[in-house]
DNA sequence: CCGCGCTATGCAAGCGCTTGCAAGGCTCTA
DNA sequence: TAGAGCCTTGCAAGCGCTTGCATAGCGCGG
């Protein structure tokens, strides 16, 4: 573990023959710097086989190139697809992303906001709507960038970028109406998220004139096991549904199979929707009818959205990236 | 996002009437600090709302308390389990997780790497072992702590953590062949990992007089649709397996639907595992017998060997923390 | 009552960058 | 040909901590 301390700017500067600021700018901004120049010190840094401090970097000019992700958990979620997205968009700008697990605690949530701040970092982006008022007060008085994403509040706390789960939920409804169903049961895993969703579709299948839905709670985050528990929990209904709206395409495709070896046909005998449009919705057997929310767009837009602060510019508070309603074979 | 400056450690020491070094020492080995003083800084602190700035911090101790995380992909990985209980382990010591995407692509490995190095993090950890020589020399050069996870690699750059993938299949093969398996087809993706373990069984299989088994390659990262394409696969055989070896439990998992689609009753008339023990293999119906592989057992002796480098102790270079063939109804 | 060995604290020199300010050198226009 | 204006570069003052070294205070044995 014995090393000489690693090369530092000044020895690049000196082998280029130019001073440390020149150097620098080069890393960090090249245009200012001269061509021939450029090329002097490109080559210096070659030899040297230099790499900048960061920590350095961010000290002095209070910028960390440190985005804090939060997330509930990464082992079973919905928003992996989007994390993803974000990390590659994040990291091509030279940016890295420091993932925080969250649970659903708020304990944990403040923890990890107070280190996301001690590290200085850029933005919080954070996965879902943050609820919690003292978390809300937190994060309002740092008065950095905080993107909610997922979610689409009425007063986001920086700016937020995602879709109305309510409007989901209605759509929802609508679709499964027009498709002549009438007995839904819904599936709800205990997040804000769902609930708003299921809200919505509640309100929207009555207002269509259809009879308040059963529905069914499960524990967050939600799997393939609990799609199993949940058709066992449909023999206790007074009536059978013909229609099952899963809070995710996990559970959705753990009743299928469950329905399958009780020998119910899906959708011919139960229909089922899922929700997020996991891969596994368009492989499964039957494909899954679910909600389509593209992580790839809601990185774009956080991407936006942190560009823009860079440069002072404004921004809309609430950035609407939609979804969409995959029609499949289940429903 | 006009904000006073937040405040220093100066401004904690003036409070408390002591020097910053005083304040330093509370804040990193609270220890060394005479009770009384501990108390009437903790007051400051609590009356200032100070959170120290850790690249500050980073840069004067050169220590940044940053690990860097590298992985192919989080969205259908069978490394998540891992590298969740990894974050949380490393949450609870103060340490924060630059997760970075590295894809299969050496190009994006090497970058990943030297952004980790830049940033000074503490420790890079790997998943899967590296097999590209000048990723290796790169690791190498740095004289870093370097972990290389799931892997056993018999040559770590640093220190290893993980299993004999060649181990498990010879295992698997056993356990297949004393469970009467006479004809076993593999499903193997391309990484390095699966094909040891793919190579592992036949050299087993082959030497308990088996014969050579049929296989199929699929691309990585494996998911639930390879395994109903790999079913159809089947067909072309010139007779058919009893047993298909699934390099995971997605694509175990999407093979007995499709089996099940095509009327074939699993596992009387096809047999399947998996690898990885995921939740959802004990969930399916029928439940996927597997290879067990305990994340949190990983990430503890990740933890340990973090803690003994930052302790100067010395440590084994191959740490192996095994797997379990978990049998179920499947095979 | 002195000196030794601790413990608790302070002093101040960095850690390796960034950047505001200023200056030198060029080009171009009038 | 002088001045304006731009481009390029250097100077040096930090950024907010950590930590080696020095010092002060205290208890205690001789």
């Amino acid at each position: 573990m014995e090393t000489t301390r690693s090369p530092r700017l000044e020895e690049v500067a000196l082998e280029a023959g130019v001073s440390t600021a020149t150097v620098s700018r080069y890393l960090n901004s090249p245009e200012r710097v001269a061509l021939a120049t450029r090329e002097r010190i490109r080559v210096a840094v070659e030899a040297i086989g230099y790499l900048p401090n960061l920590n350095a970097g961010a000290l002095a000019g209070n910028r960390s190139r440190l985005i804090a992700v939060l997330v509930p958990d990464i082992a079973q979620s919905i928003f992996n697809d989007t994390v993803e997205a974000m990390i590659d968009e994040l990291a091509r700008d030279g940016n890295s992303v420091v993932l925080a697990l969250t649970g659903s605690d708020n304990r944990r949530l403040t923890a990890e906001i107070d280190m996301a701040l001690a590290r200085r970092v850029d933005a919080i982006i954070l996965t879902g709507i943050v609820t919690e008022e003292a978390v809300r007060k937190r994060l309002e008085a740092a008065s950095m960038t905080v993107i909610e994403t997922w979610g689409l509040p009425e007063n986001p706390i920086d700016v937020a970028v995602g879709f109305s789960h309510r409007a989901a939920g209605e759509e929802l409804a609508r679709f499964l109406r027009s498709r002549g169903y009438r007995k839904p049961h819904l599936v709800v895993p205990r997040s804000a998220r769902s609930q708003r969703r299921a809200s919505g579709f509640i309100t929207r299948w009555v207002a269509e004139g259809g009879e308040e839905p059963t529905r069914l709670e499960v524990n967050v985050p939600s799997h393939f096991g609990q799609g199993r528990l949940s058709f066992r929990g449909l023999s206790e209904l007074s009536e059978r549904p013909d229609v099952v709206v899963c809070g995710s395409d996990w559970i959705a495709q753990g009743l299928i199979v469950e329905a399958h070896a009780a020998g119910i046909r899906v959708p011919d005998q139960l229909a089922v929707t899922g929700f997020g449009n996991l891969r596994l919705a368009g492989d499964m057997r039957p494909t899954i009818t679910s909600v389509d929310i593209d992580g790839a767009h809601i990185a774009r837009e956080v991407m936006r959205v942190l560009r823009a602060r860079a440069n002072n510019l404004e921004i809309e508070a609430r950035i609407d990236v939609g979804f969409r309603i995959i029609a499949r074979e289940s429903a």
